[in-house]
DNA sequence: AATCATATGTCAAACGTTTGCTATATTTTT
DNA sequence: AAAAATATAGCAAACGTTTGACATATGATT
C-alpha cells in the first residue's frame, strides 16, 4: 500500500499535525523535526494525496479546456500554448474535445464542475448560454460569447478582416470571395467577415460569402473548393482560417491556376505550423501566444476574485504575415 | 454556497446515506422516496462533488497524457483520438506536455501521483526509466520503452522502414538520405532506419542518415534541408515524419527541384492532416486510430486488474499512402 | 403464531488531509 | 522574579461522500 501522512507521522515519532506543518512550512518547527519528518517521507517515498487535501480546503487547481477539437492545427496550438501557461501558474489542465457534439459538452462541463475544477476557459459552440451561465467555476470565453460577465478574449477580428481586404486591394481586382467556416452573427469570428466587407464597401466591391459550416468534413470542403474554383474563380480569396487557405493552394495548384497571379490568397490565423512550414501564405497573424498568456491571466484574477468586474471583450491586434500568395 | 449531500437529505426529509443510495442506485429504496431526492436535487441543482467520492474510495476516472507537444500534428491527433477514446471508457484526460524539459516532466509525472490518478499514457523521452518505475498509477508506453513490464504500443516501425525503402527503389535510385528525428538506439522509432537500412542492404545501397536531434526548431531543420538540398542533394529521400517531408518538398520546390523527377520522397505518419491537406505527399500511415483505440484498452486492463501480464511490445501494421511525391 | 425473506431507511465510521485550539517548554522583557 | 512573548507539538473536528452494520416494518411461509 502506498504511503499516507500518518504512516510518516509514525515513523518519525510525531503528530500527523507536524507532518502536515512540515509539508506546509507552517507554524514553528524545530529543526531538528523538520528533519526527522523529511527522512521519513524520503523513506517512505511519501506523496501527499491531493484529492484528500481538495477536500479539506486546498484548491484543486485544475483547470478545464473545452474546445471543439484537437485535429485543426489552430486549436492544438492554441491548447498547446494553454497548457504550457496554465501549467508556469500552478494549474493543471484538463482537455474536453466536444467534437461538435453537444452531449459530450455537456457531460464536460457536467464533469468539470464535479471534479471541482478552478477555473474553464472554452471555445466550443454546441451548448446555449443557459448552461454555461449555470456553470459554478469562472469562465473565459475564447473567441465566443457566453453570457454576460463571462468576458471574451479574441483576436481583433474586424482589423483582420479590413487588413485581409486591404492585401487583396493592392491587386487590380474586385472580384473577391470570402470562405468563411462560422456563420453565426453572433461570433466574434463573424466579425472578420464584417471587417472584410467593410473595406470592400468604401470600393463598392460586395464580396461571395460563403460559408461552410464548422462541421464540413475536409472531404465536403474540397469539394466546395474544387466547385468554386473550376466554375466560377474569383480573382481573390480571404480564407476565415490558414488550413482553407492550404486546401485553396492545393485546389488551384491542381487546377494550373497560379497563386500570385490569376488568383490571390489570404488566410487567417498565421499559426507557427504555417509560418514554419506553408511560408508561402500570406495570412493575418493572431497574437496567440499573448492570446493564451491574456486567457490564463484573466481566469486567474477571477479564481482569485470571483466578483472582481472584467470587462466585457478583450481585443488584440493581428498583422499581416506577408508571403507570396497575395 | 454551492448545494452538498446533506442539503438535498434535508430538503427531502431523509437521511445523506439514502440520497447516497439514491444517487449510486444502491440498496432498497421506494420509489416515492427516490422521486423525493430526485426532486430535492434538482432543486439545488445539486452536484455530487468528484472529490470527495475519490477520497471516499470511488475511483478519480483520471488518466495523465504525457507527451511532449501539441505543436505536431502528429500528436495532436494522437492526442486528440486519445481523449475520444478515454472519454467513451468514462476517463477524463490530463494533458501534461513535456516541451523537452526534463524537470517539467518530473513535476508532471509527481503530480500525476499527487492526483491519484488512475494511469498514464506516455511517449515522452526526457526521463530515465527509474522515474517510471516508481510510479504509483500504470503506465502504457507510446512508442517509447521506459521499462519492464510497461507495454510498448508502436507501429510496425521496421516494416514502415522497409516499405519506404521499397517505395523508393520502384525508381532506378541509389543515392538514398533518411531524415531522423531520433536517434536513441533504444526507441522503437529506430526501427524505422533499421527496415529502411534492411531493404537497402540487399541492394547493397549505403543510406545516408541524418539526424536531427528532436529538439531542432523549425528553423534549424530548415537550414539543414537546404543545406542537403543544395550541396550534395540525394535522388531519393526518407523522412521519419510527414512535417520533415513537408519541409522538404518545399524547400525543393524554393531550389526548383522537382518532385517526382529529381527527387523522390516518403515520409511517416499518415495523420489524417497530411491526407486531407498535402495529399501529394507519398507516406507510410501508421493507424493511429487503432494505436489510440489499442492504447486505451490496454490501459484500462491495467487499471482494472494491475497484476495482468501483458505483452511487452505491440505493433500494429502500417502502409502505403500513395502521393505523387515517390 | 412463530419464522423468514423482503423492503426501507438510519447511524457512525471511514477515506487522507488541514487547522483552530490548547498545552507545555523555553526565552525575552519588565 | 513575575509577566509576556516565542517556540514546539499534539488533539480532535472538519471537508463531502460512501458503506457496513443495524433497526424496523411489511408481507409471505411454515
Amino acid at each position: 500500500m502506498v504511503a499516507k501522512l500518518t504512516d510518516v507521522a509514525e515513523l518519525a515519532g510525531v503528530s500527523a499535525t507536524t507532518v502536515s506543518r512540515v509539508i506546509n512550512h507552517k507554524g514553528y518547527l524545530s529543526s531538528n523535526t523538520i528533519e526527522k519528518v523529511n527522512a521519513s517521507m524520503r523513506e517512505l517515498n511519501y506523496q501527499p494525496n491531493n484529492i484528500a487535501r481538495s477536500l479539506q480546503g486546498k484548491s484543486t487547481h485544475l483547470v478545464g479546456l473545452i474546445f471543439p477539437t484537437l485535429d485543426s492545427i489552430f486549436f492544438a496550438e492554441l491548447t498547446n500554448l494553454l497548457e504550457r501557461e496554465l501549467f508556469a501558474h500552478g494549474y493543471k489542465t484538463i482537455i474536453c474535445n466536444s467534437q461538435g457534439d453537444p452531449k459530450k459538452e455537456r457531460d464536460y462541463l457536467q464533469m468539470l464542475g464535479a471534479n471541482q475544477v478552478e477555473g474553464i476557459i472554452s471555445s466550443s459552440h454546441n451548448l446555449n448560454h443557459a448552461d454555461y451561465a449555470r456553470a459554478s467555476a469562472p469562465i473565459i470565453g475564447f473567441d465566443r460569447y457566453f453570457a454576460p460577465n463571462i468576458p471574451i478574449v479574441s483576436s481583433d477580428n474586424f482589423s483582420g478582416g479590413q487588413l485581409a481586404a486591404r492585401e487583396l486591394l493592392k491587386h487590380p481586382i474586385h472580384d473577391l470571395v470570402m470562405l468563411t467556416g462560422n456563420d453565426d452573427p453572433a461570433s466574434p469570428t463573424h466579425r472578420r467577415v464584417e471587417g472584410f466587407k467593410d473595406i470592400l464597401a468604401h470600393k463598392n466591391i460586395q464580396p461571395r460569402i460563403i460559408s461552410l459550416a464548422q462541421s464540413t468534413t475536409p472531404t465536403l470542403k474540397l469539394g466546395a473548393i474544387k466547385a468554386l474554383l473550376r466554375q466560377t474563380p474569383p480573382e481573390g480569396i480571404f480564407c476565415s482560417d490558414d488550413m482553407t487557405a492550404l486546401m485553396v493552394m492545393n485546389v488551384a495548384r491542381g487546377l494550373g491556376i497560379s497563386i500570385p497571379g490569376d488568383l490571390y490568397l489570404v488566410g487567417y490565423d498565421g499559426v507557427s505550423f504555417i509560418r514554419d512550414y506553408i511560408p508561402q501564405l500570406t495570412t493575418i497573424q493572431q497574437p496567440l501566444p499573448d492570446l493564451a498568456k491574456l486567457s490564463v491571466s484573466l481566469l486567474e484574477r477571477r479564481i482569485k476574485d470571483p466578483s472582481e468586474q472584467l470587462s466585457d471583450h478583450y481585443e488584440l491586434p493581428v498583422k499581416v504575415i506577408s508571403g507570396e500568395s497575395c
